[in-house]
DNA sequence: GCCATCTTGTGATCCAGGTCACATTCGAGG
DNA sequence: CCTCGAATGTGACCTGGATCACAAGATGGC
């Protein structure tokens, strides 16, 4: 079998091993047939761009593995990433379900296996799936979530150290405990994180560079270390 | 009939005048009729705290008439205003969806008349009835893009005036025309307009002050008038 | 009509962080 | 192993807007 990109492609949703609570293809057996039988599945290189803010609906895309970044863009050129979306959430849902045109530009962090649904076939599928509909609420409603807790951070926080505190902790939870501290895999550039927080390049590494000299976190290549956690949610709670 | 705090109750939604679309509670007779049967319809005097960020959920209120400001505060007493709602908008959709604490606090602005649903008999309600559920995403999505549209504000714009700007030009599309302007009627403190855009008071009165000067908008008392819409647009192309 | 309170207006001060300008280091491809 | 472009580190400078501190209106409760 041909593996564009170095990826395998399932095929087959039923089959797929993938599926656990939270994806949105966490669907009965029933559902899932017919979400089987209207999907398009395909490979995407790292860099493909699946969408841009501005656009028509077309409809939505899963995604089945690999990451993409969501972002939106200010006529002047500056970036805002919006989220980091992972395997099992539904791109350009919001879009879709209203009709609007996407708000965001979707872009492939990394080469990515992506589901695409066109917008009459989801909506009908929406329609007569009320499992799949509340499942499309709650993924929307985690969309809303995170952007709820982006407008804090924006909105809410004195300085950039506390931006920054508060996204080092978000990603905390995702990261593996060893004895020097939480462990995670970031492959974002500085850039990157500054995008994600509204800031600019610059005051994000002197920014790390001074939790690293208070010992609070420490990036290195593309692994992150949480040294000092406690330390870290001081510094948002001022 | 009694009328407390000086409003009409609608008991029945099914002889309810208001509902129009992109309202929740324009659903076809059968839904409604359910929807009548679980809801708890009645009024609330202006300041009145719906719910408070970080309460479990209890369900949802369906906002018949009078206005609801959505914040969320800081644990310093900064507060962020994420959202005026109208009538026909449903407060506490996504935490009563997914199950998470209330993301926001809810207070009436003025006396208010509101229908509250049950938790559990919300989402019994969703499960049986697609269209509903529909509307419910759809919403939810309306949630989503304006949230997207205040991290674009947050964090794209480069200045407060910018800022400002955006959030009149955002007002100005449910204001009249007059001769001398686009005029809206909007009932917020400077103080609360800040709010709005993560700033401080005084900077709001100096730029609105600053926006006269320059003849684009002018805010007396509760009135705002947008005399030159085009130089506000000017502001946030930079 | 009159006070108490909430809003608005304005000046003065100060500093976080944006911006520009480089130096340095890293890493992938030949 | 070398080279070149991208990513990171760092200094210097400057400014928008936060903050404090009042003055002056506006409002409404009695």
């Amino acid at each position: 079998m041909s593996t564009p990109y170095g990826i395998q492609i399932t095929e087959d949703c039923l089959l797929c091993k993938l599926r656990q609570s939270g994806y949105f293809c966490n669907l009965p057996p029933a559902s899932l047939q017919e979400l089987d039988k209207v999907k398009y599945a395909s490979a995407y290189p790292q860099g493909a761009v699946l969408f841009v803010e501005g656009q028509a609906p077309r409809g939505v895309y899963m995604i089945c593995g690999g990451r993409v970044k969501l972002s939106t863009t200010s006529r002047d050129g500056k970036t805002l990433i919006l989220r980091i979306a992972q395997a099992g959430e539904v791109l350009g849902l919001h879009a879709t379900v209203s009709g609007k045109p996407y708000e965001l530009t979707a872009e492939a962090l990394q080469p990515c296996q992506l589901d695409f649904i066109r917008r009459d076939d989801f909506l009908r599928f929406l329609q007569n799936h009320a499992d799949a509909c509340l499942n499309a609420a709650q993924h929307l409603s985690k969309n809303c979530q995170s952007a709820y807790e982006m407008i804090r951070s924006l909105g809410l926080s004195h300085s950039v150290a506390e931006k920054l505190a508060r996204l080092l902790l978000e990603w905390s939870s995702d990261g593996d405990a060893t004895k020097e501290g939480i462990r995670i895999k970031v492959s974002l550039t500085h850039e990157e994180i500054a995008q994600l927080i509204g800031t600019s390049r610059e005051t994000v590494t002197r920014v790390l560079g001074e939790f690293r000299q208070k010992k609070l976190a420490q990036l290195r290549g593309s692994t992150l270390v949480i040294l000092d956690k406690p330390g870290l949610e001081r510094m948002i709670d001022t």
